[in-house]
DNA sequence: GTCTATATTTTGATAGAC
DNA sequence: GTCTATCAAAATATAGAC
């Protein structure tokens, strides 16, 4: 049944979220008209202005959503040992993004179309989340699990692997996301760890 | 003095790749008018046609290009050790893209806005650089110093984290870029390296 | 809350003068 | 080789009817 003036529904501004993300991921920002998220919602463009004051909104929004869900999202345990701390992040980050592709495509590709007062509001929710990998990699480096000269370094190294996994991870590939997960943290871990020190008997 | 009708010059053409070059950097493709590289390079709209064909192939051009420079200034010694293989592809990959900011940010972020047929050529040379660092890896997977359980996976995880030092790198900063080369070294050095096997005296 | 209609700009690309 | 002028299409956002 066709839409017609006067139809109402109580859902329209998820469904507007929802159609921005899915349009902006595919196309980027700055090729997505208004009229293509109304055409996807199935409204027309002018009754996109009652859910969002315009298109930049659109964007800082869902960038925002995003990464307050990625920070409320994960949990770490100080009282933990680093390298158990570590691992949890690693799986954490890949699971997580790898249920997000969308989100995480325009959280990271999208920060140019960003008002200098938005990009600003964003990057500092990502510094906490960069913050939150490096509280674990201090503390292997204080106890002497961890060896790595710096670990603001070691930080973005370590986030950039990781999400670098949505690039070419697909589901129906030859690999499970378990094993993907197992790869990289193998692969992280050795690349923070001390070396073992080996006592000669 | 202001251009005018009949003016000539005969480097307009590198000129209008170099304004394309800064301003799909900068703002991304999609967002640049013809207009405003038009501006950048100090003609109207109209004379950008003798250059390209359309704005498509301003962009494929400026990919393609960037990586066949990439694929051809990379040198690999097949009869060196793989560790000195690797460790001269992780140095020549973080220098490389360090010197070219706005290519390297082009050839990650437009991929969406070329067209199918454009998009088959440049991932193609994309994958030739990604085999590059695959043959180092498996050789040294075949000799035993090396020991990682796929080396695709081992491959996407090393260039994504080479090709992350961009998104934080900054001349200014506190750390030089030969600290940084050697950093990020020890990082994956240490990520695909076999345990070195400690003999008991 | 959604529609239709529209204002105001801007776009990629082309034609023809010089 | 560049200019000016222009076409046809598409853009964001708003106004007012229902």
């Amino acid at each position: 049944m066709a839409r017609t003036a006067g139809s109402h529904s109580d859902i329209t501004g998820p469904r507007v979220r929802a159609a921005a993300l899915k349009l902006f991921a595919r196309q980027g920002f700055a090729a997505v008209s208004m009229r293509e998220i109304a055409r996807e919602v199935g409204v027309q463009a002018g009754a996109l202005y009652n859910y969002t004051a315009d298109k930049q909104s659109l964007l800082f929004d869902l960038m925002q959503s995003h990464l307050d869900s990625l920070l409320a999202a994960f949990e770490d345990d100080p009282t933990a040992a680093p390298e158990a701390r570590l691992r949890q992040f690693v799986q954490f980050h890949i699971r997580f993004h790898h249920d997000r592709p969308d989100a995480v495509f325009i959280a990271y590709m999208e920060l140019r179309n960003l008002t200098p007062e938005n990009f600003a509001r964003i990057e500092a929710l990502r510094r906490r989340y960069e913050d939150r990998l490096e509280t674990i990699l201090k503390a292997g480096v204080a106890e002497g699990s961890f060896a790595v000269t710096d670990t603001k370094i070691a930080t973005m190294a370590v986030i950039a692997m990781l999400t670098g996994v949505s690039t070419w991870f697909r589901s129906a590939g030859r690999l499970s996301l378990d094993e993907v997960q197992e790869q990289y943290w193998q692969m992280v871990r050795k690349a923070v760890s001390a070396p073992a020190i080996h006592h000669v008997s």
